[in-house]
DNA sequence: AGGATGACCAGGACGC
DNA sequence: TGCGTCCTGGTCATCC
């Protein structure tokens, strides 16, 4: 799933690939991947466009284009840009959209689930269907966000400290690989309510974030199902996890059987021993 | 209002 | 092999 260092690695990578390339064609094989305007006004506003700039909120991507026209990709659990030098490829079955610059190179999104969506907008104005954009909360890797940060939002909040985590409003960029990863690394249970935290505890689980998605974004970002980088190549993360996606395995701290838990369909890992509910 | 739950979606894994 | 069923999870709508 594509969370903050994967959308960042996308983003760094894609930089010196399309800045000041100008869209002369544009294939949409999926209409309803199109999340705002309709299909026909996406394609009537971004022809011919020139892209000035790539940048992420949370795990939104922006391209900025002439004429204060913004492009927002949202990835979701299984969305992929890709960029294909000078591509005469065929469409492919989960392609949904595809950019194809002047110099006969390609931007394209894949979308297996079908979940993620493009959108363009227009300056800083958000439509409704992009609310979850405008609502974001810090991003654990800024400066502002510091533990206090952390304690005023959740001192008053009863919900699991699991679920604040992947709430974008208060950690943006945050998702299921890397909550699961400084939860373990603070010691703290997943379904610990979250006023139920000393501040100690608070610390220890902000700077946790802080270095796992370091160390997330140093690796290039986490393969485990569907994402891979705009090249094709795969991130490095989950060779050095700590729990996600390892659970029947040993701990790494303390040999104890790595376990889960679910709330709905969201499977967290945790480690018994390291990460006890008081 | 905060918290919990289910819908959305389709590929892939699994069982028979 | 082929079919059906289940699992997956970020976000949003809905309900209590």
């Amino acid at each position: 799933m594509p969370e903050l260092p994967e959308v960042q690695t996308i983003c760094q990578e894609l930089s010196p690939l399309i800045k000041n390339k100008q869209i002369q064609h544009i294939d949409i094989y999926r209409p309803d991947s199109i999340g705002y305007p309709t299909p026909k006004d996406f394609v009537r506003s971004l022809l011919n466009q020139k892209i000035k700039d790539i940048f992420t909120r949370g795990k939104y991507i922006l391209i900025s284009l002439s004429k204060n026209k913004i492009l927002v990709f949202h990835l979701r659990l299984s969305g992929q840009l890709r960029y294909f030098l000078n591509s005469k490829v065929q469409p492919q079955k989960t392609e949904r959209l595809r950019l194809t610059f002047n110099n006969g190179d390609a931007l394209s999104f894949f979308e297996p689930r079908a979940l993620g969506k493009v959108y363009l907008i227009h300056d800083n104005k958000y439509p409704k269907e992009l609310s979850g954009l405008k609502n974001l909360g810090l991003e654990p890797t800024s400066n502002d966000f510091n533990y206090k940060y952390l304690f005023n939002k959740i001192k008053n909040r009863r919900a699991k400290i699991k679920t604040l985590l992947l709430d974008q409003t208060i950690c943006a960029g945050v998702g299921n690989i890397y909550s699961d990863e400084a939860l373990f690394l603070a010691g703290i249970h997943p379904w610990t309510p979250a006023n139920k935290l000393s501040l100690s505890e608070i610390k220890k689980l902000t700077r946790a974030l802080k270095l796992i998605l370091r160390r997330a974004l140093k690796t290039k970002g986490s393969s485990v199902r569907d994402y891979l980088r705009p090249d094709g190549s795969s991130g490095g993360y989950q060779l050095s996890a700590y729990v996600y996606n390892r659970e029947g395995e040993k701990c790494l701290k303390c040999g104890a059987i790595i376990s889960f838990l679910k709330f709905g369909n969201r499977r967290t890992r945790f480690c018994p021993t390291c990460q006890q509910l008081r």
